[in-house]
DNA sequence: TCTCTTTATGTAATCGATTACATTCATAAT
DNA sequence: ATTATGAATGTAATCGATTACATAAAGAGA
């Protein structure tokens, strides 16, 4: 019939026919409608601004056209990018990827796209975080890692972007970048005192890695719940970790080795809890009977480990919504008030009472 | 000191003094080494057609600008978009993860960013999958979910973007996309044999949702495993799942009212199995003791279970990193030679041992 | 010495939108 | 009737790169 239709290979659209063709620009819906690219232009953008007729008129020329907007033309004339950077310490880690759904959602509906990069790929390329924005890929970034280096913040100063920067979960120690986070320091207390509650006196700590700040705020609300309470205190007990199931397995042979050992352990994320426990019970001793654990995020898998986790929840997505709620404030207008940029936002935490800590000596 | 400072809030860049400036275009590069546009695009793409001392004088006034490609003007000059986006069927899953991180180090290394989105924002989005190429965001695609429509597979066709889509992990059955998955139905094999040769003949298996490829490939697989070994066989003991932990906690129920009460299980999922031994757990019911269990997919917590997970394992950062290339293929060249797309890459799997499963009645 | 290649570089059109400014026209105010 | 005002639309410059084509220079071959 039509031999005729391959004459290029490029992308079609949907018009009447099912000829292959390029797609439709801005020129040929205007042609279609009769105006002119401005007013095309206008109808997507202000349509107010246009007779009720005209904009009807593109509009049908839109639909007969099929006509879509061409972003790398839109953003190199609007100096934008159209997207958004997530920094995130571990992809595969179940904790983060809920925080960037909530980014997602949130981000999504305003039209941006999302781009993911893992710390650990991201060092790797020898590339600067600066450089997204520099090379114009991003309009802004939401940082879930709170080990930037002051290098790298500084360089966010001097380009100018330091508005364009949430950090989420995590945040740098000393600088006033906006940012969401949890109540760790609550999170840890309330840990501390369910155990004491419990009858527990001798609690153990296994923390996160030394050069992050959860580390430091909850090992510091669970220092200050410990004095508060009068606890005895031995410096074996606080166990160096790095939030990973490797380090609770870890942690074990540890409390295995103390003289003194705890009878409680309070874990920096649910996923050395999980490495303890299962570690514990490779070793003949069992949670919560000889042992109480409690953690601290409570991602999903928690409810369904054995026993069920005693652990701190976060609102994981919530974080990633207000994360995403506070960049979008500060790239909207010329609206980067410094307002904001001193006061982090802080979500509550929430005692999640399961079965791995338990009453002393039943 | 300097009140000038303030003129223009844009970017900077780096030149020697600090000064806030626009930053500088392949123009400025042009003037500042005394050669044209053209040959600063040059230097940049085609070195070795320049002089060495043009190159150098090139890179020189390169450096001294702190100049940067502008993408946006690149990806409307050259009809591209730099990007490609995972289609994620739930980022909450540590599953999927893995894959992601597998896919972003591979095609991180050639200069594109990777988009993320998930299923569900998706769906909800109203959005058509095709329209991310339409709108000229992305240049392909790598889908984690098999359930795509086969109304947006058309559209995939009728818009010739098909070449530059790449299934990972899950597929959609009967379409001839290129994609990269595990070798499902002996990793299914291997797991009714390893029960069978621990003694067990009944067998029960919690499925995936029905409309998902994967459960159907495990499915047959076990099946036909089962017949091979001429075990047993109730219609009971197929039990419909969705890869959740909170099906394999529904599945617990099930098990508890059937009349014949199988002696293990295979589900189709860690998660699954993570939900059933919980489930089976606080009804009192022992895993491995009373009753066996095992996994599919060896998330990283399946080894730190209690009882550590016997499960197939299947390599997900591979999955990531093959369906990366093969993208990148398909989108390179005119290379969209039709030769990969008939044939999936199919990846090994592996049965790991751990302690849900074990010998039938000591 | 003169023409023919070959190699290095420049000129300028182009990608497809946005938007400052100009123009037109209708309506209100004088 | 005349001018001012404002609303609707058009004109054309612009964003910053890439690249087809043109040109210049250098060397090869006669």
């Amino acid at each position: 019939m039509s031999t005729r239709n391959c004459e290029r290979r490029k992308k079609r659209n949907a018009p009447e026919t099912g000829l292959v063709q390029k797609s439709a620009t801005i020129q040929d819906v205007a042609r279609q409608a009769g105006v002119s690219t401005a007013t095309v232009s206008r109808a997507l953008s202000n349509p107010e601004l246009l007779t009720e007729a005209t904009r009807e008129s593109v509009f049908a020329a839109i639909r007969s056209t099929g006509y879509r907007v061409n972003r790398a033309a839109r953003n190199l004339r609007t100096r934008q990018a159209g997207a958004v950077l997530v920094l995130v310490p571990n992809l595969g880690n179940p904790f983060f990827s809920q925080i960037l759904a909530g980014i997602s959602e949130a981000i999504g509906e305003r039209d941006y796209s999302v781009l993911v990069v893992d710390t650990n790929d991201h060092t790797s390329t020898g590339k600067l975080l600066v450089d997204y924005f520099l090379d114009s890929q991003i309009d802004g970034m939401i940082c879930l890692d709170g080990s930037v280096s002051s290098h790298e913040l500084q360089q966010f100063e001097e380009n100018g972007v330091s508005g364009q920067i949430v950090f989420a979960c995590e945040w740098v120690h000393g600088s006033d970048l906006p940012s969401v986070r949890s109540d760790n320091n609550r999170g840890a207390r309330l840990a501390v005192r369910h155990l004491y509650e419990l009858g527990h006196r001798k609690i153990a700590h296994v923390t996160g890695p030394e050069d992050n700040v959860l580390t430091h705020t909850r090992r510091e609300g669970m220092l200050a719940e410990r004095e508060r309470l009068d606890l005895p205190f031995r410096e074996e007990w606080i166990i160096r970790g790095d939030f990973s199931l490797k380090s609770g397995r870890d942690a074990v042979e540890k409390i295995l080795a103390m003289d003194e050992r705890p009878t409680a352990v309070f874990c920096a994320s649910d996923q050395v809890a999980f490495g303890l426990i299962s570690t514990l019970a490779a070793n003949g001793i069992r949670v919560p009977e000889d042992i109480s654990v409690i953690g601290f995020d409570d991602i999903e898998l928690s409810e369904y480990y054995v026993p069920g986790l005693t652990t701190i929840r976060q609102d994981r997505r919530a974080l990633g919504v207000q994360a995403a709620a506070l960049l979008l404030e500060g790239m909207d207008p010329a609206g980067a008030v410094a307002g904001l940029r001193r006061s982090p936002v802080m979500l509550d935490v929430e005692l999640v009472v399961r079965a791995s800590a338990a009453a002393l000596g039943r």
